[in-house]
DNA sequence: TTCATTTTAGATCGATCGCTATAAAACATG
DNA sequence: CATGTTTTATAGCGATCGATCTAAAATGAA
């Protein structure tokens, strides 16, 4: 019994985390905002709250969206090794084609010093990628050699620091050669734990 | 023939450079940047120009103070291995001490996407850091193996991005067992490459 | 249709942004 | 000491910040 909103929630919403993904949290504003929603500030406001609350909002669909679908296809992969492989070649196809690296990365670098709820949320999201690296190791055969160089947590978190840099350096510039070298490596990462 | 500055350039500078260091380049404001330095914002204009032509002396600075300093150190470390230990040694302590992470990594994050030119001046540095890794390797005997399963810039890509990985996570509030996790790793690289 | 409710659009709030104009204060030189 | 030059302090520029107010437009329920 009121008026409907014209809007809709999940596209402006997209639109949004662009804005944040590409410029940050500080260097956006709320006009930059609705403006790429094409949404008027009023209605902004209305329909998710202040800045920081819309941002959350943005970081919960980019974390269901993207970082949590890539998990979630490393661990359907019928051969560990082919999943990091193909885990990599999507993070090194998606940092190519734009600059605007991870707004995971991005948000842990920018936002988590001076919000700890949010903090707190970007951690966990971080550890849930370190987990999915360690499942896929798990899920390897045991090593050919007497013993492994490094444990399977140590490996993974590893594989962890290679995406975290791949971003980073993405979002700085790097060119490509020297993003697919960290990737290729990130890979090896995984075959030389299970022993080849 | 004229009024001379009363305030110490080197040691205002060190004042600019911890504010952006600590809140970034968009969240520290002119008026921060003033009260931190203790001079007026008339002053720090007149002195060192517009405010990114300030943050580019701070960064400056900070190339010089830290990130050079510990390259430094690991050329002229008389065993190589020890050398990378103690440079990660040296970078778990500051990221422990305080959260700041690292400047040249936070603004490869925040302000390489936006000034082309300090963006190549950032590329230029983390690729000293990987040179000074690649030395050390460079500098370690053959591996005792028949061949390395990386080859020494791979092994120095990775260990650089140990090291921004390290800050990233150091500067979004990761726990220490994180941090010392990864830095171990950073060691091994370069003990595994060397064949032991 | 009437009414209650919500969303729109536009203007605008006080605060702060980067930056600068003005003029007094402080020195080196002649 | 007088002069010229630079730095200082203060005030304030126009622009933009996040956020909100008012009122018109648009709907479903009665």
């Amino acid at each position: 019994m009121a008026r409907p909103r014209t809007f809709d929630q999940p596209s402006v919403l997209a639109a949004a985390m662009d804005q944040f993904w590409r410029r940050g949290y500080e260097a956006t504003s709320v006009r930059d905002l609705a403006g790429a929603m094409s949404i008027t500030g009023a209605s902004l406001y209305n329909a998710f709250g202040d800045k920081r609350s819309l941002f959350r909002h943005c970081l919960d669909v980019y974390l269901n969206t993207y970082a949590r679908r890539r998990i979630a296809e490393l661990d359907s992969s019928d051969d560990p090794i082919r999943g990091v492989q193909a885990f990599f070649d999507d993070l090194i196809e998606a940092s190519l084609k734009d600059r605007r690296g991870c707004l995971l990365v991005n948000s842990a670098m920018e936002v988590a010093p001076w919000d700890s709820e949010l903090a707190a949320l970007i951690q966990a999201s971080l550890r849930e990628i370190e987990d999915g690296f360690h499942r896929a190791l798990e899920r390897l055969p045991s090593g050919t050699g007497p013993q492994h160089p490094r444990d399977a947590r140590a490996t993974a978190r590893l594989m962890l620091s290679a995406v975290i840099a791949l971003r980073v350096l993405a979002r700085a510039g790097g060119d490509g050669d020297r993003l697919r070298s960290i990737a290729m490596s990130g890979v090896a990462l995984a075959e030389d734990w299970q022993g080849r």
